[in-house]
DNA sequence: GGGTATACGTACCGATCGGTAACATTGTCA
DNA sequence: TGACAATGTTACCGATCGGTACGTATACCC
């Protein structure tokens, strides 16, 4: 029997894809749990599909680790931004805008910092494809943050930047280390202090 | 034939006993590559033992690792009050000093970071061993903080004790991210006008 | 309906994981 | 000499690791 709607087809009723599956699963495992922590095998497991259909959408698990990683980029740079939309042209208030948002995330009970950070972390070596991703996204936050700190016309412009990025990771670590009531509450109460005092410079 | 030098025994002379050698091998490795990324096998075949001793001495390599941290504590505190016994009394002066110190071997080729954050990281679960003694320190390091920025007079102590934090673990991090030339190198600068900024409140 | 390409599952691989049982060897001290 | 404590030796455990060979099902097109 013919269908009734006659040229709906796979790409927009259907099931997502074995390899969306996978990708949703892992970035949520590896985000929560670390990504050294989490086996394959889980991810299919939890995912509902098998082994071999992972490693026909990902060459490799390190490779899966870093298509999650690139997708948390494209998020990251999105809430960011969003941060600096909001006040355009006011680099200040931009920084105040990212800050609170991440203060009041690093509040939330499972908190687990920032994917980038940790993956860093896990995976020392230079060149692991993780940690590729990673630092490409630690560079360009410098780059962008350093660029603010002159649009505010700072007189030691990179010192300041560097100042915001070391309080952003302060975040992400303490957050996941202290949780609730933890010092990364105050980032963007310390952030501003600190503009304030680069400025009067 | 008794020997010439009657009583000097294994105390003193005899080479280390093989729990200490593994923790040393331990120590390095975990600190170097982290703790889930080095098995057993590898830590007692660099020691020069076998696994039974390493399970003799240890009961898992779960309280291995707790060792280890245990053992960085120690000297971390270690570190922390020398800088503070160089300036007594003077409490931005040991905060520059602690700092400076800090900076200086983030830029150090093979800089790791703390192998406390760094564990924490590599073990979300509450309640695991290492995960433990990483926490207990950093609350003790956010504890004297706090107080320092209490005897500098801050107005609002808390705040910059926790940004003091905020920018410590900030560099703990981007020091293994970006290397030499990385934000980290001015830990010491942009605390000093965090703390400045504070106290004129 | 038959051909074909894509997508998926079953079953398996060798290697390594953390951890242990049983026994031999050594040096120390009484 | 004889007991004791510490270590080494060898072999092993079940579980899990990341990864793959190969057969099967499904959907589309002609």
């Amino acid at each position: 029997m013919k269908s009734i709607e006659p040229t709906i087809k796979a790409d927009e009723v259907a099931q997502p894809r074995a390899g969306e599956k996978i990708l949703r699963v892992a970035r949520d495992l590896f985000y929560r749990q670390g990504i050294r922590a989490i086996g394959v095998d889980e991810i299919v497991r939890r995912a509902g599909v098998t082994k071999p259909s992972l490693y026909r959408s990902f060459p490799s698990k390190d490779e899966l680790a870093a298509s999650y990683l690139r997708q948390y980029d494209l998020e990251f740079w999105d809430r960011f931004d969003e941060a600096v939309a909001a006040h355009p042209g006011d680099p200040r208030a931009q920084i105040a805008a990212f800050l609170t948002r991440i203060g009041k995330r690093t509040q939330k009970p499972d908190y687990r910092g920032c994917g980038m950070t940790n993956a860093a972390v896990e995976y020392p070596e230079r060149g692991h494809p993780a940690r590729v991703v990673s630092e490409a996204n630690k560079q360009e936050l410098r780059r962008r943050l350093r660029a603010m700190a002159t649009a505010m016309g700072a007189g030691d412009a990179d010192t300041l930047g560097d100042g915001l990025l070391l309080l952003i990771e302060g975040a992400y670590i303490s957050g996941q280390l202290f949780g609730a009531g933890g010092p990364a509450k105050s980032v963007a109460r310390n952030a501003d202090l600190l503009i304030e005092a680069s400025l009067k410079k």
